[in-house]
RNA sequence: GCGGCUAUAGUUCAGCGGCAGAACGCCUGACUGUGGCUCAGGAUGUCGUGGGUUCGAUCCCCACUAGCCGCCCCA
């Protein structure tokens, strides 16, 4: 069907019961940022692309490839049209937001967390997707909040695997790196070019490839055979300054003091240009490539970047969608709890040949679900036609029980109610009903 | 952006160059106020889209689109 409209590559409608996972893990890391004192921040969906390009790095596949870009209308002849850009990450965003409103001022560190979707032109696959979500946070302010303290990170990291257990997600494996100040790391990269001239010939093709662009990412790749070659690389912990050493020392005995597990991973590179010191990423099986549920690190130099004070950072995106799927399998394998269903099932019963009758069931049937629900139940309304064999089924596959309004009832005011899982009827006074539902 | 695999009913999937199939789900009835179990019946559909080969294509070929897997990179 070529006319038919479709979600576009990449993006997807989320349809329930899959939308409960999703608030459901919405509610819990909202929950744990606000005993962490973080508060919420909502930025624009687009930015000025600059935004990105200086802030990420104009160089990094984020920037170079995968941003959906696109000029706006002039607002006068005179002007040049603006370039726009869907996010593709939000730390820039925060940061920028931070700069424009000069939260900085307030000499007090800011605590920041958001919720929502992220654009990047990649190839869709499992765990990846064009519009995907991500929930992450920054700490961020003046040096006199004690913003660049290991302490700082060191809490993030520690509320990071309070939230994965809070969620129940069983598992996850945090793997911690320092890559030092951007000094740091242009030492390193030159060391590590030069490590790699001799050696690259014996590595695999992309290795090749990367150490003459991208010398950082020799140090990911997975071919068994480089690994022994990979070892006797130089080890970017030997290119940190005695303060970076210092600093990711502290990181480590906090982590220790707040019996966080976590594996030192000194190949750990990360592709956003702001990081500095500390990164980090929490990873977990059966997530096909993308083994990342999120990562994270310190930016100490990107309000500077993008032209605000210095303002160090440390923050983390976590990918929604990947906690989804990662939580979806794990219930799968515990065959998951069969799910309570709503409340009750109201059933009217009407004659559908009388209309008459019908509408006044039905209206009955309306009054009915109107004081149940008030009383905070929730409470599906049938279909006064109905024969009440259709009506059974269709409660049982929704409701824990039905309540029959039969004219009888309604002269009454005393409701038929059968509850599903043990088969037991009972007349229950209608100013019991709710009272007997919610039990 | 590159490579591999895939696309048939609401869903999961068989199938074959010549009438479109199963299971589950759905609908109706047996049962005019009683679901789950059972039994009987019924409807599933442009066989992803477009083109080509052929007397004839859901099947073979090509392109496109989408999904999955891998690469790159990342959440």
């Amino acid at each position: 069907m070529s006319q038919t409209l479709k979600a576009v590559r990449g993006t997807r409608d989320l349809l329930p019961p899959e939308t409960e996972l999703w608030n459901r893990i919405e509610a819990t890391a909202r929950s744990v940022f606000a005993r962490y004192h973080f508060g919420e921040i909502r930025t624009p969906i687009f930015e000025d692309t600059g935004l990105f390009a200086r802030g990420v790095g104009a160089e990094t596949d984020i920037v170079s490839k995968e941003m959906y870009t696109w000029e706006d209308r002039a607002r006068a002849q005179s002007e040049k049209p603006q370039s726009l850009t869907l996010r593709p990450e939000n730390t820039a965003g925060v940061v920028r937001a931070y700069i424009e409103h000069k939260l900085g001022e307030s000499g007090q560190l800011q605590k920041l967390y958001y919720i929502g979707p992220q654009f990047r032109r990649e190839r869709p696959q499992k765990g990846r997707y064009r519009q995907f979500f991500q929930i992450g946070a920054e700490v961020i302010g003046p040096q006199s909040s004690g913003s660049e303290s290991p302490l700082r990170d060191a809490e993030v990291l520690e509320m990071l695997a309070t939230l994965l257990d809070e969620l129940g997600i069983t598992g996850w494996t945090l793997q911690i790196n320092s890559v030092g100040s951007s000094a740091d790391r242009e030492r390193y990269n030159a060391a590590l070019r030069e490590a790699l001239i001799p050696v690259k010939e014996k590595m695999c093709a992309d290795c090749q490839r990367r150490a003459e662009l991208n010398p950082l990412r020799v140090l990911d790749c997975k071919v068994p055979e480089d690994q022994p070659i990979i070892e006797t690389l130089p080890k970017i912990v030997d290119s940190l300054d005695q303060e970076s050493k210092d600093h990711f020392a502290a990181v480590i005995t906090a982590l220790d003091a707040a019996g966080v597990p976590y594996t030192r991973n000194h190949r750990l590179v990360r592709g956003l240009d702001y990081y500095t010191r500390t990164t980090f990423e929490f990873t977990h099986g059966g997530l096909g490539a993308q083994n990342a549920l999120l990562g994270g690190g310190r930016y100490d130099g990107l309000s500077e970047n993008i032209g605000g004070p210095k303002a160090p950072g440390i923050g983390f995106a976590m990918g929604l969608d990947r906690l989804v799927l990662t939580l979806q399998a794990q219930e799968a394998d515990q065959k998951s709890a069969s799910p309570q269903g709503i409340d009750g099932y109201i059933a009217p019963m009407g004659n559908a040949k009388d209309a008459e009758k019908l509408a006044a069931i039905n209206a009955a049937g309306l009054a009915l679900a109107r004081e149940l629900r008030r009383a905070g139940l929730r409470i599906e309304l049938g279909e006064g036609s109905f024969r009440l064999k259709k009506s059974f089924e269709a409660a049982d596959k929704c409701a824990r029980r039905i309540v029959i309004l039969g004219e009888d009832e309604l002269a009454s005011g005393i409701l038929t109610v059968k509850d599903f899982s043990t088969s037991v009827q009972t007349k229950v006074p209608r100013a019991e009903l709710a009272e007997f539902l919610r039990n």
